[in-house]
DNA sequence: CAGAATCCAACTGGATACTG
DNA sequence: CAGTATCCAGTTGGATTCTG
């Protein structure tokens, strides 16, 4: 089922998608690790870590297709593919970075909250599916 | 399998929880419509359109446990519960612009690298799941 | 080295039916 | 009205194996 398109999507469907397209598991950490500069496909994979070649491969193809990265073949043997942030690519990192200050000053707020809402309904721990550490006060990082 | 934890994960991790929990397809489109102030579910379900009811429930309920919006039962018969933007919530919505300010201004050059990716590589179209409008230049909305 | 191909488990999201 | 409970199809993503 596709969101239906009414007058007042001025301006949320793009963000919708993009935020959906960036979204993604690693896109972002991708893009970060890129913003260090040119990087071959292991290097990447190892510098991500913990990621699957499967999904890498995949997500570098749509970051590509999207013009936030290029992609550079040198066919040597063993062959060398570099990956590298455009223009485009680096623009994307600004609005990201707005996003990603914002998450580092209120994620205090989003887990307590969490924490509350928990404690006020335990039944809703079960099926919780939410970001991968809610829990008990882990010391600060 | 999840992203391992690497001395730079500095701030990209925060970013992509929050990316992956807003992420969702209709998580934006819904705060978006609340920010017109406090509303019920059946009108959300039809402000939002397409969204199933369940999606809709659920999708509320993870925005309800982050602290972004609050749920307020008023047991008369029928049952009416209104959801509102908490002012975290409405906290989000800043930066949440300021990506979406970004969307529409680079929509045409996501697009259009989308169209030359495709154009040189026809063979990718098949299995392309990505943005849900791709395609032929479709006029100006 | 950088993947392509395959297989499979887990999660997402829609449709439908039922309830306080 | 505002859900909850099921069922089920489609997608995501990990593990593994194979190749230019």
């Amino acid at each position: 089922m596709k969101p239906s398109i009414h007058p007042m999507d001025h301006d949320c469907r793009p963000v919708g998608e993009i935020l959906h397209q960036i979204g993604g598991k690693w896109t972002v950490l991708i893009i970060n690790t890129l913003s260090d500069g040119p990087m071959r496909f292991s290097e990447l994979k190892r510098m991500v870590g913990g990621i699957s070649q499967k999904v890498l491969t995949s997500t570098l193809r749509e970051l590509e297709m999207d013009g936030f990265i290029t992609r550079t073949v040198t066919p040597s043997i063993p062959p060398r593919v570099d990956y590298e942030l455009t223009d485009l690519g680096r623009d994307l990192q600004r609005p990201l970075k707005v996003l990603g200050q914002w998450a580092i000053d209120n994620r205090p707020k989003v887990l307590d909250a969490r924490r509350q809402y928990l404690a006020e309904n335990p039944q809703a721990a079960k099926q919780y599916k939410g970001l991968h550490y809610v829990p008990q006060l882990q010391a600060a990082e």
